[in-house]
DNA sequence: CTCGACTGATTTATCATACTAATAATATCA
DNA sequence: TGATATTATTAGTATGATAAATCAGTCGAG
């Protein structure tokens, strides 16, 4: 999103405030925002910048506007949940389990055919980065790097070598989410060192063209997030 | 997006104008847009709704912004290609071959496991919408509706009995999408009386909670689509 | 000669104040 | 009663000014 770290300007600051406030639900779809001049107040920043996070929540789909009737949240159908600002802030304040079920699912669906693909493309540099990032795995099981970071980036790679751009858009979701589920299913665990054979395995199948064998690599860890998943579900409704 | 049709406000026309500039590529990542005044002598607007229109862009991640620097257009990757406007402008100046094989792919990766979560959830109210879909499709092929508009809708209805938030995002990437891939498909043939059954048999599976058989039946009929898509690519390479 | 601090110029960021135009609510009239 | 004109409200657009960030060069110290 190209905002640069350091510097925040108010601009931001009304649509992190704006954004999340309408995810977290205090907005309920339909329901009008306070007019401009109000938000101006609320804020304490000038029309021109409330107005411009307006716009920036506008495109992403979030509220709609017009004369005379304000600004309102519109129904979440339209909001555009890949995003990386609505999806953080769905996963900042709306995170349940049924959520991240939904996410296992859809990478279920996505990440073995992108493995699939990246077999059959044969991309001799995007395969090496596959590796590096298995080599990086490797390291963190041994507790030089982060596991977490090391899982992320290996799945990342698989989906970049997918070259389908619909896949690759998925990757910054996997990105941001994965980080997020951890809280929930306590996944420390996940990342033991089978995990990395595991992973092994995807990016020997990918590097051997076999695009079935690495579909049904990635399925078979999914498959094994997703029972965990539900174990921790099953745990958690006890309390 | 929620742009009142009849309504035509500058800033949109802007919006418009620069994002579907930089879609087609006439300004390359990491270059320039003029500045702002320079812009708002360009279009005949004002520096404010110049400013909210780039505000906008980079909320769909395709331009930046900073003092002194200038605005400048962020890499591809970047692109939010899940946006509404920017998959529309994609399709309008950047369509190909690749790019609908690429996107048949995402749908066979995607859409069977909507089909397989919408046979195991048994919503029965999203069933009776496919259902729906299922005789419009019918009546289409009598002539008495538009068949594309009666596939589109069961594909869309298929996704939103999903139940996943992540698989209903991509409905409307498929209605966008499958308005535009007709034109190089010539996909009229596509919609013969055997699709019909084809997605009778989708129904069937989905209504008796057969996920396995569902999953399978969309599959084929996606299958069908891509042989048909590389058929088409084949002959046009004769030319 | 290299590197860091300083200076200046450029461009976006923010503010303030008008005025315009769309539209929802109300009042008016047939 | 029902259609139509009026009015008030609110976002849309325009303009001009100031603040702040940042890039490019300049100068000085070592």
């Amino acid at each position: 999103m190209s905002y640069k770290s350091g510097s925040r300007y108010l601009t931001r600051e009304l649509v992190e405030a704006i954004g999340g406030m309408i995810v977290r639900g205090d907005a309920p779809a339909g329901e009008s925002l306070p007019i401009e001049a109000e938000l101006s107040k609320q804020y304490d920043a000038s029309r021109t910048v409330v107005r411009e996070a307006i716009k920036m929540l506008t495109a992403k789909g979030l509220v709609g506007s017009r004369p005379r009737r304000g600004t309102y949240v519109e129904p979440e159908s339209e909001w555009n949940l890949f995003d990386p600002d609505v999806l953080r802030w769905t996963l900042q304040r709306r995170f349940s389990i049924d959520l991240l079920r939904e996410f296992l699912i859809a990478r279920k669906a996505i990440e073995p055919a992108a493995a699939r693909e990246a077999a059959l493309r044969r991309d001799g540099e995007a395969i090496a980065e596959i590796a590096r990032r298995l080599d990086d795995m490797r390291e963190a099981a041994t507790g030089a790097q982060d596991p977490l970071e090391a899982d992320i980036a290996f799945h990342i790679a698989v989906l970049e070598a997918s070259g389908n751009r619909f896949f690759r858009q998925f990757s910054f979701v996997v990105d941001t989410a994965l980080r997020f589920s951890i809280r929930l299913t306590n996944t420390a665990k996940g990342v033991r060192a089978a995990s990395v054979d595991d992973h092994a395995t995807i990016y020997a199948a990918i590097a051997r063209g076999d695009g079935s064998g690495a579909a049904l690599a990635v399925e078979q860890i999914l498959d094994e997030a997703l029972q965990l998943l539900e174990m921790s579900a099953a745990h958690q409704a006890e309390h």
